[in-house]
DNA sequence: CTGAAAGCGCTTACAG
DNA sequence: CTGAAAGCGCTTACAG
């Protein structure tokens, strides 16, 4: 795979400052692309890596210097979104020397406190977090570290930037959309775990927004707010939900996609139709959403430019920037046929 | 976030056996749980360790040994029936001591091997290849060096272990469903690309065991292969070819669930109802597939179980192993209403 | 069973 | 501008 040196050796700086004529100092300068080293020198070392193709060992760079190796959380690699802003990393990332990998993170802050570690143990320029869990003061601390983005996560911060959609804006679009339909009984369906009160993650954002616009509506009197999971099966359980009740909403603001789908498979099993017992509406624009056959009304929040932005952001820092940086996207409403007018 | 010794320094085996009172190859072999070493001294180290919040500095213990990394190389993050596969390897991986970091490398041969060797540049101890574009020539190089399993590619291979689904038999299982339902005119839309002339590739193995089942049936007539991408892209191209067919088939085996949702959303654009006037079937099952209203018909080959096969392997071979394995895993059909009889 | 020393492949001051 | 030397934090033979 790799040219080797005599007796199975990896081709070290050493090797191609040799074969240069040069000392490991001069060769390591024009590895680095640092300045000072004559034009001859760079030249020569630069064509002695060509020869015996050579490749630096990351792990050693790292032990002086820099890795080279970005590091972005995810909790959930089945999330769709998170597919859309991976591509946007990893586009924006390429061909700047610096690789991105990829760390499953799981569900908790616990969990996701141990990947963050893992990475740090590995010596990563800088991290991006996807939508974790993880405490504020705990963000801070080691954002204190490394260089550091949170996408899916509202500033300020001290340490580190953050990317968001502009979450309150919305869920006030689908208020307004689902208003303009006639509708007046229009429940939320949050996310909820152990460290969600904490107002600058998205779910609290969106449950302003949705609070806000149903009181500029007069409707405070309908304002309904489910706690469920962010997933499928949290979707599945606030169906239930409303099924079981007396008196059912018209329309449904289900916080996430995933969390919609869910809604969908549950209310079609309990025998409630979409749009016309109860129209739902997501949040993400997933690709699943616009499927003729699942055609979900859906905010979309540009995944993939929130992920070029966060690697853009955290290279500048990588490059020395130290003043935070908190950037919102508008989003805009996909509007499908999951949400109509409501039959009474 | 992590204790340090004065100065800002971060602990090293050096203070953890200091502290200890022992030397740092003591420290070293505990730290390694290498034999050799008395209960009593591994006691002290451990509680040094514990006491100094101690943790080893994964890039400096792989330029001498092993970095406790693995990598796992995806094609395209965005397909779902990936994150199924990486679930079980994470799951596996959990609790060994290894971390597993994903790499994206993107949709050619060209850009894999190119994240491949940013994988072996950061001296990963083992390789997971998730439906690699690389030729098998390629394939044999990498891992002669490293230790490697890939997965949704067949056997034989001479350095790695592979693990797949049974495509020959999963594309039986659709077209005995189909031709149950009473259907003749069933065509096959398969994966091309540049590296696709490799029988060892799923695709090419559906396509074997499509075009037996037509033969075993007595339909060799009617064996129609659309070559197309596998996203949603080539399905929608497929599903527009289909549509200006003077003679269509009655039913579709779409080789990939993303490209039976492709198809399915481009015939519905040209007037052509599901399972009306064509019935699809997918192949992975993925979530999507189950939501009521898609419903498509599925094969599914247990993306969970073959990522936690193909950690179990991979970790096996870290160990030693060093004769190649090829696992083959039993699909099942999931039959929805995305297929029925035909109308005519 | 334990310890002092060398070395993995780089980078970083520091002389020249 | 270039080179010899020390050092990053580990592991690995090799003596004792």
């Amino acid at each position: 795979m790799t040219t080797k040196a005599s007796g199975g050796r990896r081709i070290t700086i050493r090797d191609v400052a040799a074969h240069a004529g040069v000392s490991t100092s001069s060769a390591s300068l024009v590895l680095r692309g640092a300045a000072g080293v004559s034009a001859e020198t760079r030249r020569r070392v630069e064509q002695a890596m060509t020869d015996l193709d050579y490749r630096p060992l990351a792990a050693a760079r790292g032990m002086r210097g820099k890795t080279f190796t970005i590091g972005v959380l995810v909790s959930d690699i089945r999330n769709p979104f998170f597919g859309l802003l991976l591509d946007g990393v990893a586009e924006r990332i390429a061909g700047t020397g610096y690789e991105p990998f990829i760390g499953p993170g799981g569900a908790t802050a616990a969990s996701q406190m141990r990947m963050i570690q893992a990475m740090r143990d590995r010596q990563m320029d800088g991290l991006i977090l996807i939508g974790p869990h993880v405490a504020a003061t705990e963000l801070e601390a080691i954002a204190a570290e490394v260089p550091m983005v949170v996408v899916g996560r509202h500033g300020p911060a001290e340490n580190f930037d953050t990317v968001a959609g502009d979450d309150e804006q919305g869920s006030q679009l689908i208020v307004d959309h689902l208003v303009g339909l006639g509708h007046r009984r229009i429940s939320y369906v949050t996310h909820w775990d152990p460290e969600s009160a904490d107002d600058r993650r998205p779910e609290n954002r969106r449950e302003q927004g949705y609070v806000e616009a149903m009181r500029r509506h007069g409707l405070d009197g309908f304002v309904d707010v489910v706690r469920e999971e962010w997933s499928h099966d949290g979707g599945l359980r606030a169906a239930a939900a409303f099924a079981a009740r007396a008196k059912r909403p018209t329309a449904v603001h289900a916080g996430a996609d995933v969390s919609a789908f869910g809604l969908l498979t549950g209310l079609a099993e309990a025998g409630l139709s979409t749009p016309g017992a109860i129209s739902v509406a997501g949040y993400d624009n997933t690709a699943t959403s616009a499927l003729p056959r699942v055609s979900l009304t859906s905010v979309d929040q540009s995944g993939h430019e929130m992920g070029r932005l966060a690697a853009d952001l955290l290279l500048d820092r990588i490059d020395g920037r130290r003043r935070s940086v908190h950037e919102l996207t508008a989003p805009w409403l996909a509007v499908r046929s999951s949400t109509a007018a409501p039959e009474d």
